[in-house]
DNA sequence: TTGTATGCGTTATCAC
DNA sequence: GTGATAACGCATACAA
């Protein structure tokens, strides 16, 4: 790298000392006008820009925040398309604050390890943190993060005492939106495929599951909640599972829209037909779900919205350290497309 | 941040300079092996890490790469799975050796813009940046790069005079395979459907799919070959288009796998059949082609192994500046599937 | 309103 | 081998 000018040859070429200079960078009140002009005149003519380093080293602040991508191990890359419209929008709102993004990526065994933080941290290089992951920030991370006093939002998950900032989705009120939308097609024997139920979102859809039954009075069937993994695969597996033996479901609630595609081959190659005989809805909206025939019902999150309200939070809380109410939990959007409508 | 132990605390403890706790952690020989222990004891005591800022404004690096993510504008949330797979592996390797990955976002619009690189590079924050754009990189920024002396990567696309070292894919080999399977199978007619011909990818595509008919001795229809966007619409009016009239194609091969979509909606609407009536293959391998019905051929490319090898390269270059042979390119695998099958 | 001087935590260049 | 000490480029307390 290049070394470009530095604020004494600002002062030098404007005639006034490195202090006046950078008072007139950053703004200070006490100059006159005449002299803001001729140092503001020396920047141009030098193109001089302020060395970040250098600031960074005398206050304290690098402008730098982190992103820490926590992810399954090993790595499934349809999880892809949800990490990165978040990454986005974090990206889109940092840039226009002035702060820069650094991002890491780990599995979710790596971030617990007590290692991975001082890691993470020790070379002092950002301001805070941005946290995505699908599971539980377990305690000792939040207690080493407040320790070294690292302002942090968790994206998608939270901690166990609710102590940190944290963006959610409603994944209860999703997936009540959904029963509720069964239910006045007339179903009432409904199944559940999850994902894997240690992800704090398919924690919260079983939640969500189970109360909204309860709430339209209608039946548990245990042998009709299974959890797998979230690929097609498993989704395929579970759904011959329930149709092996009686009562079969006539409406099924998946994980993902994954799951659902798995579960929707596994029920017309019974020779079911989809609404008809089945219904199925999935999560996620991704593009499978426009393109799989009957196209299918499915919950947007509003990730863009998350990952912006994220970044907005940390960069509040990084400007100035405020008590804040500590979780906001976004509303989804169910998307009802023909895999669930009644005839 | 909190403040942690410094230099300064490590040798008063240790009873040296602090020039030589600096030797001792920087590896330097000239230290008795007593005096090493010391100070290596006082560390660990103290839970002493440097400060990689205060240790940039010395060295004049900072650690740190910079991978700028150019995008279509508006963005197009169906590339991103070409992305992230590159993210990912971009930072895999960098993680292991101890570089720090910062990202940046722009559309292809703003990327020319001659203001956006001095607001990128100015804060004098990063070593050396990864470029990964699917446009030609214009000779401005090339030159610009060049001149602040800053190592760069260029991934998925070149610079006009093959001047930066870059990593591409072998779009014209991975088209000439797949016209050559469909030749073998006995088709005459091809059509290709692609995306924005201004993207490489597409114009390597197009290069290839021209050679390759002449090599196999094949016609070439002019009305046979249209450029959309990467859309699923896109893809089934063209289809649409080539239907109208005749000849129809026996064979289409479409510009990524949505445009495949697209263009087998079409030919089933018209009540033929995939693969004995029209073939159609795509590209990239996204999982649609998995689950839209006939499976889709589809072309793989090497975006973990092109990521990995961009870092590679551009870490060397950082380490030691030296004549590499600048472009690679990466060979493609092509993935036969149910959309191209002979009977 | 402006200038001087000190410190931020390192590395590197000298001496010794 | 080891220890002073001068940079690195900037912000700021204090003096003027």
């Amino acid at each position: 790298m290049q070394r470009g000018a530095t604020l004494k040859d600002v002062a030098k070429l404007a005639g006034v000392s490195v202090a006046t200079v950078s008072r007139v960078i950053n703004g200070h009140a006490n100059v006159s006008a005449e002299t803001r002009a001729s140092v503001e005149r020396a920047i141009l003519k030098l193109n001089y820009s302020p060395n970040t380093i250098a600031r960074s080293l005398v206050t304290g602040r690098t402008g730098v925040i982190s992103l820490i991508i926590v992810q399954e191990d090993p790595i499934v890359p349809t999880t892809w398309f949800y990490e990165l419209p978040i990454v986005q929008s974090i990206y889109d709102y940092l840039k226009g604050q002035d702060w820069e993004l650094q991002i890491a990526m780990c599995s979710y065994r790596e971030f617990q390890e007590p290692a991975f933080l001082p890691r993470h941290f020790n070379k002092r290089t950002v301001d805070g943190v941005l946290i995505l992951s699908a599971w539980m920030v377990e305690r000792h991370i939040v207690s080493e993060l407040k320790e070294r006093n690292i302002p942090h939002v968790i994206i998608g998950a939270h901690d166990p005492d609710y102590e940190s900032l944290c963006i959610e989705y409603d994944n209860e009120g999703a997936i009540r939106s959904l029963v509720e939308h069964l239910w006045n097609s007339g179903h009432q024997i409904f199944g559940l495929i999850g994902g894997a139920p240690n992800q704090l979102h398919m924690h919260g859809r079983i939640q969500g599951f189970a109360s909204a039954l309860e709430e339209f009075g209608l039946p548990t069937w245990n042998r009709l909640t299974k959890y797998g993994d979230w690929s097609i695969e498993s989704g395929y597996e579970l759904m011959q599972e329930f149709l092996a033996r009686e009562p079969n479901p006539t409406a099924v609630v998946c994980g993902n829209d994954y799951i659902a595609v798995g579960a929707m081959r596994a029920i017309t190659e019974q020779g079911l037909r989809i609404p008809e005989d089945i219904a199925v809805v999935g999560f996620d909206d991704t593009v499978v779900s426009q393109i799989i025939s009957p196209t299918l019902t499915t919950v947007r999150l509003p990730l863009a919205q998350a990952g912006r309200l994220a970044a907005e939070r940390l960069v509040r809380e990084l400007d100035k350290p405020s008590p804040d109410n500590r979780r906001v939990v976004l509303p989804c959007e169910i998307v009802i497309r023909d895999s669930s409508k009644s005839s």
